[in-house]
RNA sequence: GGGUCCGUGGCUCAGGUGGUUAGAGCGCGCGCCUGAUAAGCGCGAGGUCCCUGGUUCGAGUCCAGGCGGGCCCA
């Protein structure tokens, strides 16, 4: 199928292809074969810009189902933005560095330490790397042409090509002159399997709740070794690695007596730690306890600095003993005491987290499985006070899921915090969708940044440009591949040399001083890539110098949740960094995915969604649509595969029919969209109505996408159909039916025909393949080829008082359509009048529409009135719980006074007089509106609908005339059935034979029943070569009929 | 412990600035229609709007506290 008409001839309306699978296999081929992406840009060169950011895919799995939200958004906006008349470039990106390709190749290649890793060799270990991207980057790309998302995959930015990491090196000397690089000792979290450090944004990662020990263990003061100092962790292989411990000097603090011990802890922590059992011996301030020495719990430091009591401003009185364990080597706090204190440093756990030789007891073991060594140890030497378990939340390595540890390690730094101002400021500016995520979740962790922890001690990454003399110490900062050249000792080796570990370390810098210099072993982050991208997707400043400055900062950028700590803040730092401002204006926030069960889908739960099955079975607008329109962008949301089903059962496939609808009687008409119709103002109501109802759409539908909203867009989008289909089709079937091309019927097509031009363009960036293929069919002469080089519509036709009356109008018709179904008479039995209670504005609606409504609920006439109560007849019966108290015995009679009275007059003196009366034994009873109830029942022959917007009340008395007629349209109608049944066409001249009481129907009507079944002769008796032959019955009369075609076939067709 | 979002019928979700009888789709039940027909339409059942207080003539909506869940941070 060949969406266009290479001959450009006059286009004619095909039906569109059923089968969502090939309808988009045909859009995407022709998509291919006529560069409609790439022409969809050529053709805003020079067009105002709508600068799109790729956030790069992480080339280290495959896609599944919570990725497509986000990449559905930045389809969306871009080709909405298109549409608007802006040039969107959208470069596409992919993430190729760092610990999760590393780990997917040492899970493919079995081994799982770096010195494995170094035993298999760097050089074949970063190969590996780079094909293992490229086996998941071939995974997206199919996954994203399929899903038609319109992005420019063939000139990606690729994280690891020499360019891009030529611009971060430039970036990084940039950051270096401005003094914000920086060489620092600092505890951070340490991943103990992988071997490096970690950032904040990582760490933010893998936050998990567990249960870890928490521990009370006595340390005896030196002079007074019946006296204990209770000190509390949660971390009790730490506990080897303690020097000292630290107490607030300002609070007060208490010995006690307690089951026969005497400690010493925080005054205000006794409650909560010892209860009530206890005696307290002597209340004095912290500062008492300083420099008193202690019994540690294992000698490991030697220096007689060791093991006293020193204050501190960070001991907490809100949990623990206020009596805090300090081991700088494993605690920020307690790193920076033991500088200012100039406290023993002990490390006696290794590179892996298994302690060392220097702690015999658990040499070998990995920290987290000595916690029971420990315990038992102290416990038998008389130390452990108390053992228990605490919940809390404990970060794990985001990728391998081990327990991180807080570690004393060189790390090189990027100083966020002496921007940090400029960082909030920036932010204040940026647009965020939905607005809490910036101020709230972002803002808060822009007011408590950190230093950007930036080296990784590992191999597939970014190398950290950073050259230092063997001699002097001397430090270089390389900041593009010429100065590399112009340093190196082997000039010709820096000019091929690939900037990745293991080669580029082989390059030698010669110092100033004469030393050589050699690269320090670290790379970068991996964020850093992807957070600087605003650049390097262009190879600045080395290249494209223009197309940077053009495209800075982006007008719009989509990604998950996920990714505030992530891309959005290492974008936020990079951009203010070298650029000065955010490097984002517009950020829309997408949900995270959850399974059925509520549960994040990742790839480690196991529980992730592949969407290719679902795309192949209902399609990938399908599945757009379903992602568009189930809830705001934000929201968490779980999928499940009967999403995408609803959406094409339910929303795609109604707009193919209402389209095929048009192309079904197009056809046998011979109407084309260059066929002149009549102007718009000149058309019927009903006609006017949709043009305006279309108009209306197109306005809400457009505000919604400038504000970043598409739920809003597709709610709109679907209440325009429901109209288009369920009414306005609906009500002009018959209009369609007539033979040759009237005026009216002219009318209809030119309407139905514009609303699905019109339909199709706001679809386009929503389901772009289904308005591809509607485009295909509707689009006339001079019209672009492609719905996507077509421009958005502009709203026309709008009569908002029109829209209002068919509104009105069109509420009637249900409460009367209602009303039929309550007393079960068909609506093919016409009825003699629909009574109306009259609201406002009813007067100036045009008998014109109150004739839609004759015709829909199949009515004689309409009347307006300002009253039902001539068509019901209330019922008044005492409100007995209310009555019984005070009537007792009385209250049936009264029961029976009402029922006797006239019902009307009861319901018209409650009205007027807010009271009634009756006569029971005599006596007058006065009843007011609470005492009774008033139950308003249809008056004989009569249905009455009520509803919030109105009621109406349907005579159901039919005459004889009626009566007739709804015999004529029950036989017509079985007389269709009929030739269904026979396998007749549309189109096919019958001639028909009968028989029986039928015939009745047939004499009278004989004209009428010609007309609506297409026969050329209608006569008593049977027909000898009839094709067709059927036994019906109407209301009781029996009869036989007889169809066959008759010669003159296909008339209407033929015309 | 802090921040933030969410908690509305069986399911998935809407419900600007508080205002009659709280909606939609799907599912379910009952019908209608039959020249869009492996389509179309209507009606109905089904809800303590998480809980407790407060403000108000009036609270799903505003305020406070709590409970449950998600995410993020300590």
């Amino acid at each position: 199928m060949d969406l266009v008409d290479e001959q450009e001839e006059q286009a004619v309306f095909t039906k569109l292809e059923a089968d969502p699978a090939q309808r988009e296999a045909a859009v995407l081929a022709f998509w291919e074969e006529h560069r409609v992406f790439a022409r969809s840009l050529e053709q805003r060169l020079g067009c105002s810009r709508y600068v799109f950011y790729e956030g790069p895919p992480t080339a280290n799995g495959y896609p599944h189902i919570g990725h497509l939200l986000a990449r559905l958004e930045k389809d969306l906006f871009p080709r909405y933005h298109t549409m608007r008349g802006r040039y969107v470039g959208r470069k596409a990106g992919w993430d190729c560095h760092g610990l999760p390709v590393e780990l997917e190749v040492e899970k493919q290649l079995g081994i799982s330490t770096k010195a494995e890793i170094e035993r298999y060799g760097v050089e074949e270990f970063v190969a590996q790397c780079k094909g293992s991207v490229r086996t998941y980057i071939r995974a997206w790309e199919e996954m994203i042409r399929r899903l038609g998302f319109w992005i420019d995959l063939d000139h990606p930015y690729v994280t690891y090509h020499n360019d891009y990491i030529e611009t971060l090196w430039w970036e990084l000397r940039e950051i270096h002159a401005r003094g914000l690089l920086y060489q620092g000792h600092k505890i951070l979290p340490y991943c103990p399997r992988c071997g490096t450090s970690l950032s904040s944004h990582e760490v933010a990662q893998g936050y998990q709740r567990v249960a870890d020990p928490s521990v009370f263990v006595r340390m005896p003061l030196a002079n007074d070794p019946d006296v204990s100092l209770l000190v509390w962790t949660t971390t009790p292989w730490t506990l080897p690695a303690n020097v000292a411990v630290a107490v607030n000097p300002d609070a007060p603090y208490a010995e006690v007596a307690y089951r026969g011990e005497r400690l010493i802890l925080a005054a205000a922590r006794v409650p909560a730690v010892l209860g009530e059992e206890v005696e307290i011996l002597r209340v004095f301030p912290g500062h008492e306890l300083l420099h008193q020495h202690y019994a540690p719990l294992y000698r490991l430091a030697r220096s007689d600095n060791a093991y006293q009591v020193w204050p501190a401003a960070f001991v907490s009185l809100d949990e623990g003993t206020g009596i805090v364990h300090i081991a700088p080597a494993f605690g920020e706090e307690d790193y920076d005491l033991g500088q200012e204190k100039g406290l023993p440093f002990l490390q006696p756990v290794d590179r892996g987290g298994r302690f060392t030789d220097d702690f015999p007891l658990a040499a070998g073991v990995f920290v987290k499985d000595a916690d029971p060594l420990i315990l038992n140890d102290l416990n038998q030497r008389g130390r452990l006070f108390r053992e228990e378990t605490y919940d809390h939340d404990y970060p794990f390595c985001w990728r391998c899921d081990t327990p991180l540890l807080y570690y004393a390690l060189d790390s090189w730094f990027i100083a966020t915090t002496k921007i940090q101002d400029k960082l909030i400021e920036e932010n204040e500016k940026v647009n965020w969708h939905p607005e809490h995520i910036g101020r709230g979740r972002f803002g808060d962790f822009l007011s408590s940044l950190r230093d950007w922890a930036l080296s990784r001690d590992r191999y597939w990454g970014t190398p950290l440009p950073v050259w230092i003399c063997a001699t002097c110490g001397g430090m270089r900062v390389v900041g593009s591949r010429a100065e590399l050249v112009a340093h190196a000792l082997d000039p010709d080796l820096a000019r091929a040399v690939e900037l990745h570990r293991p080669y580029v370390d082989r390059v030698e810098l010669r110092c100033p001083c004469g030393g050589v210099m050699r690269r320090v072993p670290y790379v970068l982050d991996t964020w850093f890539d992807s957070g600087s991208m605003h650049t390097a997707q262009w190879h600045y400043p080395f290249e494209n110098v223009d197309q940077f400055k053009e495209s800075y900062p982006a007008d719009f950028i989509s990604e998950g949740l996920d990714q505030t700590r992530g891309w959005f803040y290492t974008m936020l730092v990079t951009g203010v960094l070298l650029h000065g401002s955010a490097p984002y204006r517009n950020v829309l926030v997408t949900g995270l995915g959850l399974d059925a069960e509520g549960q994040k889908m990742s790839k480690s739960r196991g529980n992730v969604l592949d969407p290719m099955p679902i795309v192949a079975a209902h399609g990938a607008d399908a599945v757009r649509w379903y992602l568009a329109s189930e809830s705001a962008p934000w929201n968490e949301r779980r999928y499940d595969a009967t999403g995408a089903r609803q959406a094409r059962f339910g929303f795609l496939d109604t707009v193919r029919n209402c389209h095929d609808f048009l192309s079904l009687y197009a056809e046998i008409d011979g109407f084309a969209p260059s066929t002149p119709v009549p102007a718009p103002a000149e058309r019927p109501a009903l006609d006017r109505w949709l043009r305006s109802r279309v108009g209306g759409a197109v306005e809400r539908v457009t505000a919604a996408l400038d504000g970043y909203d598409p739920l809003t867009a597709t709610r709109e989008i679907s209440e325009l159909v429901d109209d288009l289909s369920n009414w306005y089709i609906r009500l002009s079937r018959p209009r369609f039916w007539g033979e040759g091309l009237t005026q009216d019927k002219l009318c209809a097509y030119g309407t139905l025909y514009g609303a699905l031009r019109t339909l199709a363009l706001l679809l386009a960036p929503f389901t772009p393949f289904l308005a591809e293929a509607m485009w295909a069919s509707l689009r006339m002469e001079g019209d672009p080829d492609s719905v996507h080089l077509a421009d958005w519509p502009e709203p026309s036709g709008r009569d908002p008082s029109l829209e209002a009356q068919m509104a009105r109008v069109r509420r009637v018709a249900s409460l009367a359509l209602g009303a039929r179904n309550v007393a079960k008479v068909k609506v093919r039995q016409p009825l003699p009048t629909l009574h109306i209670l009259r609201q406002g504005g009813d007067e100036a609606i045009p008998d014109e529409l109150w004739g839609l409504v004759r015709d829909e609920v199949n009515v004689a006439r309409i009347v307006l009135t300002d009253s039902l109560d001539p068509y019901r007849v209330p019922k008044v019966t005492p409100d007995f719980r209310r009555l019984g108290p005070l009537y007792g015995g009385l209250l049936p009679k009264i029961a029976s006074a009402l029922s006797q009275a006239d019902p009307a007059t009861l319901a018209a003196d409650l009205a007027s007089r807010g009271r009634i009366e009756v006569r029971v034994e005599g006596n007058p009873v006065v009843l007011d509106p609470e005492s009774v109830k008033v139950e308003w029942r249809p008056a004989e022959g009569f249905v009455v609908s009520t509803g919030p917007e109105g009621a109406v009340a349907l005579d159901l008395r039919v005459d004889e005339t009626l009566r007739a007629e709804g015999d004529l349209r029950e036989l017509v109608h079985r007389l269709q059935l009929a030739r269904k049944e026979a396998g007749f066409l549309v189109t096919d001249r019958i001639e028909i034979g009968y028989d029986g009481e039928l015939g009745e129907i047939f004499r009278r009507f004989a004209d009428r029943i010609r007309d609506e079944v297409l026969a050329v002769a209608v006569r008593e008796g049977a027909l000898p070569d009839a094709e067709h032959e059927a036994e019906l019955e109407v209301h009781g009369r029996a009869g036989q009929v007889w169809l066959k075609r008759s010669g003159e076939q296909g008339c209407q067709r033929s015309r």
